[in-house]
RNA sequence: GCGAACUUGGCGGAAUGGUAGACGCAGGAGACUUAAAAUCUCCAGUCCGUAAAGGGCGUGCGGGUUCGAGUCCCGCAGUUCGCACCA
């Protein structure tokens, strides 16, 4: 058979690909101004900006393609659309792979940076280039500096001491999960508690707003609402102030009286004893003193970072032979240091109530501590009421509490408070388990804190003139520690104030600040402030948001208050900076191993019909789990290996096509086939159309059933992908494409009934633009086809549909009998119901079951069912 | 321990309280071909029945609401995720 058109047989991606997104670049349609037009809506999409570590993998395509499909279809729905793209570039791995490999960090993400860089603009993502921010270049990490100095003067920021796990040999602090069993995760050296400065951000001064804030953020996933609302942890009680009983001489006055935080003051007369944590000031006294709790309190701070301490977790304590007052009693109870009460919680201390509470229960049963119970459950007799095994922590009525007795739990906690103000010994309090945020890290690829000690000023914030302060590149990474703090000249400089030599902090900031405003600076990337006004408050908040779920806490948190942070020092006009909010899932795929127990990657694996074997080899390969793709069991797939097998577009189909956004997928090699599969027919269907018909074709009025049936799937398919991608049902949307072309194919077979060649090259039309969003190139194919003189199909109108084409010409309604289906019949869209039910009784199987039985019911539902209700 | 989500064919999944299983993958049968690939057509929850007609059973399990429940309510189980000694 000859193909005597110019149009190529089959859809070649290859050449197809580059030629429409130099097309794309020409025409320059990805690319708006700071400031959003007034002539048009504004709409923000951004999708988490990735980690350059190298290569691109399948969970970014997912997350691109996901966005791009969201931009794409916002622009062509007339929106002006921001969708920019940049780097998290500052963090960890680049110093590793300096120590490892000799490669200068900054050497190694910008190579990074390129080669994910490429393979982004492969796969044809709709988005403005111009706007390419990289947080590790001076031009963004200065403007953070800037935005640093000025929440200092704004007093959102603190220097204070605070605990960190210190690795002695590579002499850096590290974070928590960066602490295995107590020991470093690179050096395998135990880790130290230490004291150090640290820069804190007074994220809990925005606690309240914060937690606030969640109910207006109405387009987040509900579980990620409530994973924020349990991190700021909001809880109410009191503050009280216990003294102590005869305080032993020598001891410093500020430790005469320990503050407790409680959320139950009603239990108060229930106290048996008080506990303080192993790193309360009034604990470290007692360790000075006395070689056992000092042994004690070694111990709690060795095991208190590994994870097997938290498991086990059991309550052990030391009696500090102390005793303090009962503010309402005339009594008083020992001190503990206990393993349980953790410092940055409340105020270090609390009071031990062991009928209240099952942690108090049990350490009382450990230590022999007496059990006083002091709440009644409703429907108890007090006479045989006793506390065994189980704490109740419920309300009831109070008992053995003096003054608070006969009433309620609630009313008792109100009575306590006014008992412990009217003393002057405590007050009512709102605590929260959110804690400020420490900045400070020792590393040497982050941006440097813009501050200079002086040994007579003390911190002085560099001036704003002398911003960025840029890292140098000349570092080694031969020595442990943070290289910035042993470059020869660096940190040497000169007081700002006082003008005496002086040194620059070498700490760096955490790199979740580098994220925390990187969607602001998109507004405005190359502004020398870090914001542009007109900017940031016409372009925030991003509309949608996209990324994993394994930022629902600190990421979004921290981007949350940092919003905040800006607002306060006049950065920008908006609180929240993510208005809509999608988790997608991850990519997942099967996992082999080798006969040995080695993980093998797809492509060593070959599929034979006795099993897998190793490629090119009878070595059995054992399958296993399908687990999310991850480098240490090799069940990856490049990106760049599928673009060039089967194209950027079939990648980009098959990661939307089949599961819903939010779940996980498992990436297949015959699911790709599938998709490669279909845009090959596709491109087929559409190409004979355009071959067929002339692009002229007008509707004629007098068209056939055929024709007519074809319009309407057409429309009503425009209208169901639509509702599917604004509901983010991406995969519905892609089954319904597949319906239209399967339609349009079938109606090659009637090509020559009136109307059919309108209705033809409608559906292909239609066809062309609902893919667009998905399969950009294709699209953009295909469109050219069939109409070549109308411009790019990025450029186009979403279709509308016509609303008196969204019903079928005739209807198919379901005949139940008690609920159960027992026959269809045919009707008009609308037709009377008398007429319906009339017919839906006549049907024959239903007319049979019928017989002999009372009609009790007709219900009927338009164009939906008839159902009979019989008796007897 | 606390909290949340989820549970539908061999698999991924679809379904405003109204014909459960759309669409895809894998599978089966056939057409085309010397053959294969590609492509196309048809079949396909399960059981009874002759692959007909028809019927039974079916959305994790047990109840409930309703003319009608995958969908709403109550209880239970399982899976996954998050937080985890939070006073």
């Amino acid at each position: 058979m000859s193909q005597s058109s110019s149009t190529p047989t089959s859809y070649d991606f290859n050449t197809v690909e580059p030629k429409w997104q130099k097309a794309w670049a020409d025409a320059d349609i990805f690319t708006v101004p700071d400031v959003p037009p007034a002539n048009k809506p504004k709409y923000y999409v951004l999708e988490m900006f990735p980690y350059p570590s190298g290569q691109l993998h399948m969970g970014h395509v997912r997350n691109y393609a996901l966005g791009d499909v969201i931009a794409r279809y916002k622009r062509a729905r007339g929106f002006s659309v921001l969708h920019p793209m940049g780097w998290d570039a500052f963090g960890l791995p680049a110093e590793n792979a300096a120590r490892e490999r000799g490669v200068h960090p900054k050497e190694w993400t910008l190579n990074n940076i390129a080669t994910m860089r490429g393979t982004l603009q492969r796969l044809g993502f709709s988005l403005n280039w111009d706007r390419e921010i990289a947080t590790c270049l001076p031009d963004y990490y200065g403007k953070q500096q800037k935005l640093f100095l000025d929440f200092l003067k704004g007093g959102l920021v603190e220097r204070r001491e605070s605990w960190v796990n210190w690795d002695p040999i590579d002499q850096t602090v590290l974070a928590n999960e960066q602490v295995v069993d107590g020991k470093g995760w690179r050096s395998g050296a135990p880790i130290e508690k230490k004291q150090l400065s640290q820069w804190f951000l007074k994220i809990t001064d925005f606690a309240e707003d914060l937690l606030n804030g969640l109910k207006t953020l109405d387009r987040w996933p509900e579980r990620v609402r409530t994973m924020q609302e349990r991190w700021i942890g909001r809880s109410e009680g009191a503050k009280l102030r216990f003294s102590l009983h005869q305080p032993p001489a020598g001891l410093d006055e500020n430790l005469n009286a320990v503050e407790v935080f409680t959320t139950r003051p009603d239990t108060l007369f229930g106290m048996s004893f008080l506990a303080i944590a192993p790193d309360h000031p009034l604990a470290a006294w007692a360790a000075q003193q006395n070689p056992q709790a000092a042994e004690f309190v070694a111990e709690c701070r060795r095991l208190g970072t590994s994870v097997e301490a938290v498991e086990t977790a059991e309550k052990r304590g030391f009696d500090t032979g102390l005793r303090v007052n009962h503010p309402f009693m005339d009594k008083s109870f020992p001190v503990w240091i206990a393993n349980f009460v953790l410092m940055d919680y409340g105020t270090g201390a609390l009071f031990g109530c062991p009928a209240g509470d099952q942690r108090d229960l049990d350490f009382a049963h450990k230590y022999n501590l007496p059990v006083t119970p002091v709440v009644l459950p409703a429907g108890k007799d007090q006479a045989d009421f006793a506390i065994t095994t189980t704490a109740y922590t419920g309300d009831g009525t109070m008992i053995n509490s003096g003054f608070l007795d006969g009433l309620s739990t609630e009313d008792a906690r109100k009575e306590a408070i006014s008992r412990l103000e009217g003393l002057g010994i405590g007050q009512g309090v709102v605590n929260w388990r959110l804690r400020d945020w420490g900045i400070s890290r020792q590393r040497y690829w982050g941006c440097p804190i813009p501050i200079i000690h002086c040994a007579d000023c003390g911190p002085v914030a560099v001036p704003d003139e002398q911003l960025p302060v840029e890292l140098p590149d000349d570092v080694s990474f031969d020595k442990p520690g943070n290289p910035l703090d042993h470059h020869p000249t660096w940190k040497h400089t000169t007081c700002p104030k006082c003008g005496k030599p002086a040194t620059r902090e070498t700490d760096t900031f955490d790199t979740f600040v580098d994220s925390s405003w990187y969607f602001a600076r998109f507004t405005a990337p190359h502004a020398p402030t870090p914001t542009v006004r007109a900017a940031a408050d016409g372009w925030l908040p991003v509309d949608q948001y996209i990324g994993g779920i394994e930022h629902a806490i600190l990421h979004l948190l921290y981007a949350r208050f940092f919003t905040r942070a800006m607002h306060r020092t006049g950065h920008l006009d908006v609180d929240e900076p993510f208005a809509g909010l999608f988790t997608q899932g991850m990519v997942s795929h099967e996992s082999y191993k080798d006969s040995a127990g080695n993980w093998l990657y797809p492509e060593e694996v070959e599929r034979t019909a006795n099993g897998c074997v190793k490629r090119g080899t009878t070595e059995p390969v054992t399958v296993g789990r399908v687990e999310k793709m991850s480098k240490s069991k090799r069940n990856t797939v490049a990106p760049v290996a599928i673009i060039e097998r089967f194209g950027a577009d079939t990648a980009r189909w098959f990661v939307l096509s089949d599961s819903p956004p939010e779940r996980d997928m498992e990436w297949t090699e015959a699911g790709v086939a599938g998709a490669a599969r279909f845009s090959q027919r596709l491109f087929r269907t559409i190409r004979t159309v355009a071959q067929d018909v002339p692009t002229t074709t007008e509707c004629p009025t007098d068209i056939d059933r055929q024709a007519d049936t074809l319009r309407r799937t057409t429309h009503r398919t425009i209208a169901a992908v639509t509702e599917a991608l604004e509901g983010f049902a991406i995969n519905v949307a892609v089954a319904r494409i597949h319906e239209l072309t399967s339609a349009l194919t079938e109606a090659e077979k009637s090509a020559t009934v009136p109307g059919m060649a309108f209705a033809r090259r409608e559906a292909a039309q239609t066809l062309c633009l609902l893919c667009a969003p998905m399969m950009p190139h294709l699209a953009e194919e295909m469109f050219a086809l069939v109409l070549p003189s109308a411009g790019l199909a990025a450029q186009q109108a979403w279709p509308e549909a016509n609303p008196e084409l969204l019903t079928a010409t005739h209807i198919t309604i379901a005949v139940q009998i008690m609920g159960k289906l027992r026959g269809t019949i045919e009707a008009q869209p609308d037709e009377d119901a008398a007429a319906v039910v009339a017919r839906a009784e006549a049907e024959p199987n239903v007319a049979r079951l019928l017989e002999g039985k009372r009609i009790v019911k007709r219900v009927h539902v338009p164009n939906r069912i008839v159902n009979f209700v019989t008796a007897g």
